[in-house]
DNA sequence: CTAAAACCTGACGTTGACGTCAGAGGCAAG
DNA sequence: CTTGCCTCTGACGTCAACGTCAGGTTTTAG
């Protein structure tokens, strides 16, 4: 398929996909006309892409790790490399929970009528105190 | 006490608290010649600022609800606003926890000597089916 | 065959949360 | 007084993940 219905398939602008490309996120192959043709599976790339987006992998990060699906190999890098991606994101996940908590707190104080939303203050400071964000 | 100060006791850089008071989320007050001032309590109101910025929030997000925070008041918008931040972060945990979780299963297959790592293309991209990413 | 739609490269624009630099003033110590 | 560090404002730089536009080629529909 052509970049068009790619686009249309997995929901990312053609932009995006030409910029994964260049990122050498996703190859594709070029018609002799220079345009780029997409196998089907194309589309589940894209979408492992945008997961590890998500998950607040740079595509510097993505292309490193990405050699290790499609080659079915890892080395101790890449394996460590995994290692400390899931640490990051055990660690955002539960930064996440804890203001999640804090902010349903605050709801449920401003929920009832006669209660003020001296929330984080009192909660979430000293939860923070003993750790550090995300460099 | 000054911003040098502050910056150092709270971890962030002088150039971050200025913008801060740009932005409306940190005030303080003004010396003759102009210098700030800040009193104890803006230690834990940065550290809050930061904890709200690692959560996702932008810095308009913020501004707009810790009026609520300092006024001890809530009004049914900032209610509101508190709630769908409150879900974006929840989802936000959920989809974090998925490929988390996906991270785990081709840490674990690459262990193990003899094994492959096709890992999210047979487990993620069947749950990413039902849901969007964060606009 | 022609016009529209899709595609190409290249390059500049955008947004947020700051970094960094310039030039000028303020403040405690010796 | 002057040396040296801190602070001030203002303004431009950065970085990532694209958006957008220009100007040209290719494919497709009629």
């Amino acid at each position: 398929m052509r970049i068009g219905e790619l686009a249309a398939r997995s929901g990312v602008s053609v932009r995006a996909l030409r910029y994964y490309e260049e990122q050498e996120l996703l190859e594709a192959d070029r018609s002799e006309s220079g345009q780029r043709h997409y196998p089907e599976s194309a589309a589940d790339r894209v979408q492992l892409i945008q997961t590890l987006y998500s998950a607040g992998l740079s595509s510097r990060t993505i292309a490193e790790l990405l050699p290790c699906v499609d080659a079915k190999v890892s080395t101790p890098e890449s394996r460590s490399r995994l290692a400390a991606e899931r640490d990051r994101i055990d660690a955002q996940i539960a930064a996440l929970a804890r203001t999640r908590d804090n902010l349903d707190a605050v709801i449920a104080s401003t929920e009832s009528p006669a209660s003020g939303c001296a929330w984080i203050a009192d909660r979430d400071v000293a939860a923070q105190a003993s750790h550090s964000a995300t460099p």
